[in-house]
RNA sequence: GGUCCGAUAGCUCAGUCGGUAGAGCAAGUGGCUUUUAACCACUGGGUCGCAGGUUCGAGUCCUGCUCGGAUCACCA
């Protein structure tokens, strides 16, 4: 396989010679264009970002006292000069402010905004100065005639450090009057479209990087930008493990590489242990782990991370996805409904600015209350002519009853044959004391009271075991130490897992798993040498 | 894997009945310089996804392929 070139990799267009000579011009007057650091000082007084200075007591005060004077004011009045003034005074007592961020669109002129992402901060450079720029030589001297030079130089998207005082200007913006302005970091190639951001789904999922600048460089967009997708997740998921911790869990790494694939009815990626010689398999569920824990008298216990399928892709199935798995022990299925609920809808009202609706496409989802219905019942509501045996319960449940399932509810009472790990309704012994949560016909959650006899879950694999040789490569294969684990005697105990890229999907209104995760699997890229041809 | 839709400038998209390849943004040059996505003037930029076919002539019609999206099947 040939290396490619840097040019091969950068593909050469006018654009990108374009920036290539704008970055050989300002090596010219700056020296190395990649400096180390820089310090930002804003007006709160530590390292900050434009964010924290933008949401500095006085920065915000005055920004909010200018939005008042200008709702007064008429369709292209300007503020009155003496009101300007005086906020211009609390800025300029500030005294000078360090921030750094990229380069939006120029306006007009000497205008330009930086960002870091979250905020936007507006900074002007006047030709007639003083404006100076700041070598990078590692000496920090400055170069007080070509500020003005360098500013010319800079393309939509370099990064910048800019140093100066707060003002306010005649539309009434706080701005930074930029004194001393640093080069930081170059970028070779341009921003995606500043009114589309990047519109093709997979060149957003391929150029993740690329998508995420725009959605701060962007001036409209519907919906939350890619960047709020993932800023709502991280919060769902910072919020769902601390209500565990705080119920008084602790959260455990399992292996992701294990000897045996199972504990979930699914095709395993395989790989291979040069040093042991071994086959290993990426884990499609951490359960049998998580439960020798409960053994080991870890009462309440989770792990909150990837499990590996190898199946078909598709709107909400990508190979790896987040699950949140845990168990608690002498309680069962019905405590762990109740617990989920409480523990979601603290999560959802987190991540969804305190709300428990949520629109999803059309419909508008309520996590306000958890419906509980048999699945025999919900087939015979749904389905009222179809006769159910043993044999085709699921697909009737399937091909009836889950696309109805739009507002949360709780599907109980599944068949026994189907659920080789969870315990026996005891009054009704074909079925399983286990349930799965349903939202928006999509499949969230599966849990149920964990079968704790090793007599009896030897059994239940045996059965599977059987399946697997009438032909059903996802029926789950005997764990044998897990057997000896639940010899040495488990509690009752419920478990469950719940599918968090699904979730994010529900509280985003994302109807592609690969919009929820930052880096989705896809084909590679033609000619990146992924594949032979 | 089946079906439907799509691929045109760096980006977002037009392109009528088959008849010289278009716009906005971005880029370049010059002007303006307290502006709020889009200031003014000029300029450059195309293997119309790939390969065949029909035709005097194909971005446009036909066939195959590649990649993507939607949907069905399968799955969580």
């Amino acid at each position: 396989m040939s290396i490619p070139s840097f040019n091969e990799i950068i593909e050469q267009n006018d654009q990108t010679e374009a920036r290539a000579a704008s970055l050989d011009a300002i090596a010219a007057l700056v020296g190395n264009v990649y400096p180390n650091k820089f310090s930002r000082t804003a007006a709160s007084g530590v390292e900050d970002t434009i964010t924290a200075l933008k949401h500095f007591a006085t920065v915000a005060d005055v920004e909010s006292r200018m939005a008042e004077i200008k709702a007064s004011l008429g369709e292209g009045e300007r503020p009155p000069a003496d009101k300007k003034d005086a906020l211009n005074e609390k800025l300029k007592a500030l005294g000078t402010v360090r921030i750094a961020g990229r380069l939006t669109t120029p306006t007009r002129g000497n205008f330009v905004h930086l960002t870091d992402g979250v905020n936007k901060l507006q900074v002007y450079c006047n030709k007639k100065g003083p404006l100076a720029l700041i070598k990078n030589d590692g000496s920090d001297s400055v170069d007080e005639e070509n500020g003005w030079a360098l500013w010319q130089l800079l393309d939509h998207g370099d990064l910048i450090g800019a140093e100066g005082y707060l003002f306010v200007t005649n539309t009434g913006e706080v701005s930074v009057h930029v004194e001393k302005l640093q080069f930081l970091a170059k970028a070779m190639l341009p921003m995606p479209d500043k009114m589309h951001g990047i519109a093709d789904p997979e060149l957003q999922r391929r150029f993740r990087y690329a998508d995420l600048i725009a959605s701060t460089l962007q001036i409209e967009h519907e919906g939350l930008t890619t960047r709020e997708v993932f800023e709502r997740r991280a919060k769902l998921v910072s919020r769902l493990r601390r209500f565990l911790d705080d119920a008084g869990f602790i959260e455990v790494e399992t292996p992701m590489l294990t000897p045996k694939a199972t504990g979930a009815a699914a095709k395993p990626f395989e790989t291979h242990h040069n040093a042991l010689d071994i086959p290993l398999y990426a884990r499609v569920a951490p359960e049998l782990y998580l439960k020798r824990l409960v053994v080991g008298g870890f009462e309440k216990v989770y792990e909150l991370n990837r499990n590996f399928r190898n199946e078909g892709l598709s709107q909400r199935h990508n190979p790896e996805f987040t699950m949140l798995e845990f168990y608690i022990a002498y309680m069962d299925v019905n405590g762990m409904m109740d617990f989920a609920v409480t523990m979601i809808q603290d999560a959802v009202a987190k991540a969804n600015n305190g709300g428990l609706t949520v629109k999803y496409g059309d419909n508008e989802i309520d996590f306000g209350k958890f419906e509980r219905i048999s699945m025999l019942d919900a087939i015979a509501k749904y389905a009222p002519g179809v006769e159910v045996d043993d044999n085709n319960i699921i697909t009737a449940f399937d091909e009836h009853v889950e696309h109805h399932l739009i507002q949360p509810t709780f599907i109980v009472d599944y068949p026994k044959s189907i659920s080789p790990l969870s315990k026996a309704d005891p009054s009704n012994p074909n079925f399983a004391e286990r349930f799965e949560l349903f939202i928006n016909g999509m499949e969230v959650a599966n849990g149920f009271s964990e079968l704790n006899d090793p007599k009896e879950q030897y059994e239940r694999f045996v059965d599977q075991m059987s399946e697997r040789e009438r032909g059903d490569e996802e029926a789950m294969i005997l764990d044998e130490d897990y057997i000896r684990a639940l010899s040495y005697g488990m509690p009752p105990a419920a478990g469950i897992g719940i599918g968090i890229d699904r979730l994010v999907m529900l509280l985003t209104n994302k109807h592609s798993i690969r919009d929820v995760i930052l880096f989705p699997h896809m084909r590679p890229e033609k000619g990146s040498g992924g594949v032979e041809e």
